[in-house]
DNA sequence: CCTACATTGCTTGTATGCAAGAAAAGCGAT
DNA sequence: ATCGCTTTTCTTGCATACAAGCAATGTAGG
């Protein structure tokens, strides 16, 4: 099991549990319940929450407790226009390399996005949406970016998950696909608009929903937070 | 005086010391020292330490220290790219935008930066050149990619200290004013193309010196270390 | 019944103590 | 003198103890 227990891995089990919708944003997270949840003191606990706090995914309020962030409309803006600028300019800079590596790569990751599509859950879809991003910058040799588009990429998908998007799965994989087979193509100019359109698509899929009801998150919040975090008996 | 003093103002002043060369790359931060250093106890150094680690600033290698990076000649080149991408992106993106408070703020930074030129030290003039690209991304309201641009301009700032940059502050300050011009003139496309090319100008005058001579950083260690830190006597 | 206030409990913030481990120093043998 | 081993010292890693502050609850007065 996971024996050896450390600040960085007890965080990475947070981001993966607020991306599977295991913790909801504006969720309050104790430093007491974690840290009997991992079995360790509140020291490493609080190592991981200030390295998520770093990373943009909890707040903490002073002597009140720490939360997982809330991002209001505005942030969730700001989160997608930054990807849309990091991306598109990761493609157009991609111009006159030798890629075939880097196709064959997110063609693979494709393939996996579609297999997940029809067989798991809706957290690990999201997931793999949002990693074929990810993956991009790892191929095109940005690894400064990989770290940006991790965190850019959880947020959105933090937002999509606050605000009931409705995108299709599917929608998001055909895209992906488009957008490798104009790389492919060397039509890098064309791949560019498609990523472009394509976070434009994935933003608007939310955008509809944030003017219809300003509570829902907290209704999404009172449907997850019983199961969300096992807290020790007492 | 800094009477309150919580573990991200320690970062920031350990930032500003790295920036301002009085931290040395590969120079060791003892914790004991810096909680004497800001009469606090180890555990927000620690705190502060640990941002500085996900920041990129520093790195601990395990009950050994902690130590200033040394990013090696391909992480600095990831890290001029990676801005590439970001600044060109954000002035591509400008376009069609009201655009006068933006530049307005910017000629005030651009005389900020020539009155440094003239008066102060190398290190002042250095934090306000890389400023200068901060408070572009801030003033076209992308929050997100401030943070994200702070921390790329101080990586390539370090790289400039550790491989010796040999690059004039009076033509990066007329790097940026022609930027502002361009895009005060509507031509975001030029200014998008000044931008890389000013980047890459910058980029180049340590890429130079590179190939010269791959013990600078260990001179340039040994010339700074003594005065660096004042540790408590003992 | 409602409001103002004191008290209690729970949470984070900070310091300190102790253990594990690595490098350096001391030391003996070859 | 040098090499190999032991011991010592110094540093981080982690846990625990205590202090400070917010929030909620109970309570008395209007």
């Amino acid at each position: 099991m996971a024996t050896d227990v450390n600040p960085t891995s007890i965080a990475e089990r947070v981001v993966e549990a607020i991306l599977a919708q295991k913790l909801a944003p504006g969720e309050r997270l104790g430093e007491q319940a974690l840290a009997e949840n991992f079995a360790v003191s509140r020291t490493m606990v609080r190592e991981a929450l200030m390295q998520l706090q770093a990373r943009g995914f909890v707040e903490v309020q002073s002597r009140r407790g720490w939360y997982v962030v809330e991002p209001s409309a505005e942030e969730a803006r700001d989160a997608f226009s930054a990807r849309r600028i990091v991306e598109a300019g990761i493609l157009a800079e991609s111009e006159g390399r030798p890629l075939q590596k880097a196709i064959r790569k997110l063609r693979d990751h494709i393939a996996d996005e579609q297999r997940a599509i029809e067989g798991a859950d809706a957290a690990t879809r999201a997931f793999l949406l949002a990693d074929f991003h990810v993956c991009l910058a790892e191929q095109m040799g940005h690894q400064l970016l990989v770290d940006v588009l991790r965190d850019l990429t959880a947020r959105t998908t933090l937002a999509a998950t606050l605000y009931q998007s409705r995108h299709e799965a599917g929608q998001s994989c055909a895209e992906h696909g488009a957008i490798v087979a104009a790389l492919e193509a060397g039509d890098t100019a064309r791949a560019r608009q498609l990523m472009i359109e394509h976070i434009g698509n994935v933003e608007r899929s939310l955008e509809v929903e944030t003017t219809a009801g300003p509570d829902a998150p907290a209704r999404l919040r009172a449907t997850l937070a019983p199961v969300a975090l096992p807290r020790a008996r007492r």
